[in-house]
DNA sequence: ATCACAAGTGGACAGGAGTCCACTCCACCA
DNA sequence: TGGTGGAGTGGACTCCTGTCCACTTGTGAT
């Protein structure tokens, strides 16, 4: 529950070249207290059900404190998410081992990871997306979280194209596009609506995405 | 800026075999106030930037009268939507005269008409999708315009397998996947934050869908 | 014409998001 | 070891959405 930022070190920004001043204590309980209190909360009655007062006064603290961390409760939510979404990017990291495999391939298999993760996560991610409206539109496309996925997508594709697997692509649209059917309101609606299970959601979307990307001979225009 | 259902009839539901009484003469002048009073303010001001209290006011209407129409936002921004809808709609309907064309062309066209539908009308499109959160995650997908969309999609995948056009395609899935590259929120972040031209978005999109639609001999599994 | 009642009205109210800012406290430096 | 500046705190406040409900008005039936 606890994300490991928050656990162990008291630094707030581990990245090179810092200048930044060491965490203070009182602040990191807080934060860990803040963290400890939503998933606590959450856990009981649905994320939707629980207000940032409500977290908190859970979390024994001001509103302003709460706010100060985290923007709104979307931000929140992320943080919860980190864990989850950490353990997801090592183990597609891990399986980009296996040089066997074409690059085609190996984007297949992020799709069905990625889903995998909309699945397990279908909540939070809900409770991010609901925060992303008005000012914060693009904020989601914004998130570290989704410009990984369009990294690992665009660089699939620029390899793809080198090894000669699909004819030359717009790639700078097609990243984006390809995480389309991920959105996970569409996911939802597909998944509790329609009543779609997930393995048909991950054959047809690697279906169509992946024949949509492979070279063919006789390509129009 | 008034939608033809409230302009000339006075009809609340026009639909076959109704019960319903007529729209009352005042409820009929206010829900005309009510759009003019919006289309009026979010014309100077932005959507974003006025509130449902504002509308009320400006359209000398108690909140409760502005609710017991609209239930929210979304629902008056699409009723201010309305008339462009239907004439999108007629366009797409018109352009299906043509015999001539195949399924997947047709289909080609619709998506390039919704691209353009989704350009002309951004904004009142994202406040739509800004009011479709928590229980409300998916009105968007349960509405008129958007289930019209995917009536005609599937329209014409079926026909593109009868026709010999597709190998048998996983038509319900299909459906809402074909249509996701449109979502709104994603449209803006290429369009404005990437700077990716409308051109260059409906290119991608037809050449990635229509592609991956299309038979092909080798087609594995 | 008149009546009964459903439809329509509007403002008070509840409750949540997010801001603001005067105040506190601690990590670092000299 | 003490002083200090800036990070951190918290709660009052504003603004907004959406609900509720007592009241009003128009409509169709008689």
């Amino acid at each position: 529950m606890a994300k490991s930022e928050a656990s162990g070190t008291r630094r707030a920004l581990p990245m090179a070249g810092e200048r930044a001043r060491a965490e203070r204590r009182d602040a990191a309980e807080n934060r860990q207290q803040v963290l400890a209190a939503a998933s606590r909360l959450f856990a009981a009655r649905g994320v939707a059900a629980v207000s940032m007062d409500e977290i908190a006064r859970e979390a024994c603290v001001g509103k302003g404190t709460l706010y100060r961390r985290y923007a709104h409760k979307g931000a929140l939510c992320q943080a919860l998410l980190d864990e989850n979404t950490r353990r997801m990017q090592a183990e597609v990291l891990d399986g980009l081992r296996d040089r066997n495999r074409s690059a085609l391939d190996q984007l297949s298999s992020l799709l069905a990871r990625l889903f995998a993760h909309n699945e397990e996560n279908a909540e939070l991610l809900g409770a991010v997306s609901d925060a992303a409206f008005g000012a914060r539109r693009d904020d989601f496309y914004r998130s570290a979280p989704y410009q990984w996925q369009r990294l690992m997508v665009s660089g699939f594709l620029r390899r793809a194209v080198a090894d000669g697997e699909c004819c030359d692509l717009d790639i700078d649209y097609l990243a984006d596009t390809l995480l389309a059917p991920l959105d996970i309101d569409l996911y939802l609606f597909q998944r509790r609506a329609l009543g779609i299970e997930q393995a048909r959601i991950v054959a047809g979307a690697q279906r169509l995405l992946l024949d949509g990307l492979r070279s063919r001979s006789d390509n129009r225009q």
